[in-house]
This record gives C-alpha cells, structure tokens and sequence, in this order.
DNA sequence: ATGGATCCACCTATGGATCCCT
DNA sequence: AGGGATCCATAGGTGGATCCAT
C-alpha cells in the first residue's frame, strides 16, 4: 500500500490513508523513500522533516502563498514533540505583512486561512532519541474550535494593531495567548521596509507568526500514540 | 595609478581618470584584475565584462533599481563594438513595468532615470578577436540631448500606452525609434503577472527596455579611439 | 521556558547582457 | 539584421522549521 506515496491526494480520506501508512516510521525510513541521506543534526537541515513529508505526501505548493494541498485546502505542518507527546517548540505559521497591512481583516487574513484546515503530523524529537530512530505519528486533521478561533482573532488583532502602527519597539513575543510574532530571517541584521509610527517607509526586522505551544499542545492532547 | 581600482569614486572626474586608466586593456588583463577565470566563450557568462568592470570601477549598487554609482548618478554600460566601433548588439535598460503603472509619466519613469547620465564603456566584440584580446575602449559620459530625450519619451509613451491597456499581442520589438521591449526572461516559458485588456490580472513574459544600436551608434560615433 | 536568533531550499525580480534562427 | 530567446549572479521573500542564551 505504498504506491500511493508522492501523490497528491484527491480526497482527506486518501490524505490519511496515506498518513496511516506513514505513522510509526522513522526519520530513517523516510529518508530512504525520498533517496536522500539523513544529516548528523537538524541543525543545518531544520526544514527537513516537513520537506520530507511533504513530498511523500504529494504536497503540491512548493513555497507558493497556497495552502500545502492546493485541491483540498489543507495545509501540512509536523510538530516536534516529546516523550509525553507534547511540542517542544513553537509552530511558525506566515510572515507578517508589514506593508499596506492596513484595512486587512481577521476574515481575510493569511493567518486565519493557513489555519482553516491543518493536518499535524507529531514527530519525536527528544534530544535522547536518536534522529535515525525518531518516528513520525499519526497525523490529526484540525480546525480550529469556535473558542480557538475568538482567541486568535483576538491576539491577532491586538498584535497587527502594533504592525498597523507601526509600533515596532512594543512589539515583543510575549504578547498574545495562542499567536505570537518572533522575528523570522537569516540572522538579526536582516531588514526588510516597513511603515513607522508617522506612516512613513522605514526598516525592520522581517517577522512571523507562531503559535504558542498551549495551542498546539491541546490540539495533539493524547492523541500521539504510535500504531 | 592602478591604486584607485575597485574604489567609489568620488567626482565624475576621479571615475574618467579611472576609465583612462582602464582604456586598452583586455579582458585577460581585467580577468587577472579581478582574480577570475576567463571562460572560453561568452554564452554562458553573458554579463561578465559589466560585472567586471563595475566591480573595477567600483560600482555600487549592486542589483537595486539605482544607478551603478549612487552618489554620482552615474549608469554603466559596457557595449560590444564592432571593428568599426559600431555597435553589434542592442542595450538592456531596465525592465518593463507590468503592474501599476498606469499613471506614471515619462519624467518619473525608471528609463528616463536611467539614461539621464550613462558612463558607455566599448569593447571589442567581432568575433575575429579571440575573447582574451578583446579590448575596452575610451569611456562615454554622455546625457541625452534635447532631441534624443524627446525621441526616447515619444517611443516610452507609445510602448507604455500598449503596457498600461494590456495589448500584449500587438506588443513586438518593432515598435520604437531608439527604444524598443523585448522579452527579458530565463527563457520564452517563464511567465510573470500583468493586467490584460479588461484590467484583470494576467500571465505574460517578462519583458525589458532596450535601445536600439541606431542610438548608440550615434552616441559613440568616432569616439571609439583605442589610446 | 521561551523570546530572540538562526539555518536551508526554492523561487522571483532585477541587473549584467549575448545568442541565434529566420 | 534584428526580433525573440536565452544565460548567469545576487538579493529578497516565502516556506520549511529548530537553535540557544538568559
């Protein structure tokens, strides 16, 4: 029942159909599908796990501003958890428009669509375990709850409040319940043109939205079990 | 006097000095300059001499959408001569806009800016002269005169009214007395975003500003003098 | 713990132009 | 001859995330 891997799924159920038969292997193993050789560390491949199953899982929008499967609206996101099954990190969602993000609302927002539909796929990540032995989980469809989605409007709102503003000094990554924004770039001096307090251009560091682990750690609650 | 090479130059007439220096010279002797190779053929290091010598030069800025040197308001361009220093090929000005630029006037238009003050530096390029022969020329500081700016902006116009109504057919590189657009691409499949004839978004090549050799043959007139 | 910093891949846009078929 | 096609380098943006110092 492997042959369907590296397709694009038609339908969710084929999704995880294909996610079923993937639960349980290793980095190792996925590695070896995919023909590539698995690094010493994450550290210079921090992308690697979600390329991996992107391509395994037939993902189509490479780094389009799409969702990962275009047809079905879903988007892919692994989730590095421990022995207990819960995030060891924060889950990075988009860059924050930080030019004429003016007018946009929470209904349009980039955020709230990559966040419709999530597929999680948790995978351990215990420093403990070896990387070759780290094995992928099942993978939970989600939406976000009524409740879910009020917060995130709310921290969203709050913080592209600041963004709007320009209010770049206030803007640190302790603001907001489920939703933060950290910096995102290749190191510290990147920056990238944004609009000041004045409305006048100027520049910043580039930055993303993440979610914060009380999040995404009662999304998975329990449910990380291997077959 | 080589000691100015790959510095700023600070006044039009420090970079002349420099040009001086430069005139004669091969592309061997710019290659051992700049500590490259010099490939066999052109073909797949189509920019090579501009790089080189806006690196000798000192040229500044990069790939931003400003004038090599910055202070100065200085564009260089290098341009391949023929044995009668007449020029064997077009010259790339910069690329079209296909997206918002209804509205834009010839005065704030990025061909006008760019040619308002263009350093020309010939080479030879018949095909006779073994590619390590080849040599530069004297430097052209030239500025358009009265009557090519005007020829220029009629062309600009013409070719924009085309770009701003999205008749992308009827665009050809036949229009245009001294400027004319040509695709600008990876090659005749790469596609990039414009607003067709309704105003909604399209697909189309990317395209550039070229001008043709019947203005540049005319700027460089006799004045290719090897010293 | 977690906020701030960092790391790779890929793609597009721009800048540097010349190639080559009809 | 010249209009259409092609070729390389570099920077920045987006997507994939994890690292690490305090």
């Amino acid at each position: 029942m492997n042959s369907n891997f590296f397709q694009t799924p038609n339908t969710e159920q084929q999704l995880l159909q294909n996610c079923t038969a993937i639960a349980g292997q290793s980095l190792t193993e996925l590695t070896t599908l995919c023909k590539v050789e698995l690094p010493q560390e994450l550290k210079f491949s921090k992308g690697l796990t979600g390329q991996l199953l992107e391509k395994i899982l037939g993902a189509t929008a490479g780094n389009a501003a799409e969702p990962d499967f275009q047809n079905l609206g879903i988007e892919l996101k692994t989730i590095p958890v421990d022995i207990n099954g819960k995030p060891r990190e924060t889950t990075y969602v988009c860059t924050v428009p930080l030019l004429n993000s003016n007018g946009v609302s929470w209904q349009q927002s980039w955020v709230r669509r990559k966040l419709s539909r999530v597929l999680w796929l948790p995978i351990e990540a215990d420093p403990q375990i070896p990387l070759a032995k780290r094995r992928i989980g099942m993978g939970i469809l989600w939406s976000p709850t009524e409740m879910q989605s009020q917060i995130l409007q709310q921290d969203w709102e709050e913080l592209m409040q600041l963004i709007n503003t320009g209010q770049f000094e206030h803007l640190t990554a302790k603001i907001g319940t489920y939703l933060q924004i950290r910096p995102k770039a290749a190191n510290s001096k990147t920056l990238t043109h944004a609009t000041n307090e004045l409305g006048a251009p100027c520049l910043t560091a580039p930055r993303g939205f993440y979610l914060r682990t009380q999040l995404t750690s009662s999304i998975l609650q329990q449910a990380f079990v291997l077959p």
